[in-house]
DNA sequence: GTCCAGGGCCGTT
DNA sequence: AACGGCCATGGA
C-alpha cells in the first residue's frame, strides 16, 4: 500500500493529536499597535535552522521592547536588534534579515499586512522570495501561518520523510509541494485546507523530532508500515 | 565534549 | 543545476 498524503496527515493527527501553531484567531490581540501576523512573520525568520525555544526567547526580548512593530523594527540601530535576537543563533544574518523585510513592507505597503496579504497567492511570494534571506520555506511559512493562505510548507524533515517513504515524487521543494497540494486539495473541502496543510507541516516536525530524526528511531513510528527505510 | 535545531546565501564545480 | 562551507545559540 502507498501512503498517500491524507492519510498521513489523518495518521498523524490520530497520534500525536492538534499542535496548534500559530494559530492566528487565537493570538489575535492587538497591542501596543503590534500585529499578530508581524509576530509569526518575525518568528519565521529567526526559526530558520533553529530550534525554537531559543526563537521564543527572541521573541520575547523583542516583545519587552515592544518591537514586534514594523516601524520599530525599521528604524532600529542593527546592533539593538542583534542583541535583542542573540537567542536564536545567527543573530548578524538574522538582524539584517528582519529589517530588510520590515523596511520592504513599510516603504512598500505603508506597514499594512492587511494590503499586504490581499493579493494574489504567486505574487505575495515572489515578492518574499526577492528578499535576501527569505528562501522557499520561510516565505511559504509566512503565507499559510502569518497570511492565511493554503500553501504547504516543506522542511527539511518533509524531505528526509518523502525519501524513506518514498513517496512518489521528486524531492524538490516544488515537487514536494505540488505533490502534498494535489492529493490533499482533492481529499478535502477547500475551507478545510488551510487548516490542513498548518497542523500536517506542524504533525511533520513532530514525526521528525521523534522518529524520523538523522538516526531514525522506528519504534513507535506510526508509518512504519509504509516505510522503506531507505537513505 | 558532540550533535543538531521548524534555512538560506554564496562560491565553486 | 548541484554541492559544501558558513552562519551561532542553547538544550539534549
Amino acid at each position: 500500500m502507498k501512503l498517500k498524503p491524507s492519510t498521513l496527515y489523518k495518521t498523524l493527527l490520530n497520534k500525536f493529536g492538534p499542535q496548534k501553531w500559530w494559530p492566528v484567531d487565537e493570538v489575535y490581540h492587538k497591542k501596543n499597535n503590534s500585529d499578530p501576523r508581524f509576530e509569526i512573520i518575525i518568528g519565521a525568520v529567526l526559526t530558520q535552522n533553529t530550534a525554537w525555544s531559543n526563537v521564543e526567547k527572541a521573541v520575547n526580548n523583542l516583545k519587552k521592547r515592544d518591537m514586534i512593530n514594523i516601524d520599530r523594527i525599521s528604524n532600529q540601530k542593527l546592533d539593538n536588534i542583534k542583541e535583542l535576537i542573540k537567542p536564536s543563533g545567527f543573530f548578524n544574518q538574522k538582524a539584517v534579515r528582519l529589517q530588510t523585510l520590515s523596511i520592504f513592507l513599510r516603504d512598500r505597503y505603508k506597514g499594512d499586512l492587511d494590503v499586504f496579504f490581499s493579493r494574489e497567492t504567486d505574487v505575495i511570494r515572489k515578492e518574499l522570495l526577492s528578499l535576501k534571506g527569505i528562501g522557499p520555506e520561510t516565505a511559504d511559512s509566512i503565507l499559510l501561518y502569518a497570511g492565511g493562505k493554503p500553501v504547504f510548507v516543506v522542511d527539511a524533515y518533509t524531505r528526509r520523510i518523502c525519501q524513506r517513504i518514498p513517496f512518489e515524487t521528486d524531492i524538490s521543494y516544488e515537487g514536494i509541494q505540488r505533490f502534498f497540494q494535489n492529493e490533499l486539495s482533492e481529499s478535502f473541502s477547500k475551507r478545510d485546507l488551510n487548516k490542513v496543510y498548518n497542523e500536517l507541516h506542524a504533525l511533520i516536525v513532530v514525526l521528525g523530532k521523534n522518529h524520523c530524526k538523522k538516526k531514525p528511531v522506528c519504534s513507535g513510528c506510526p508509518i512504519e508500515e509504509f516505510c522503506e527505510k531507505l537513505v
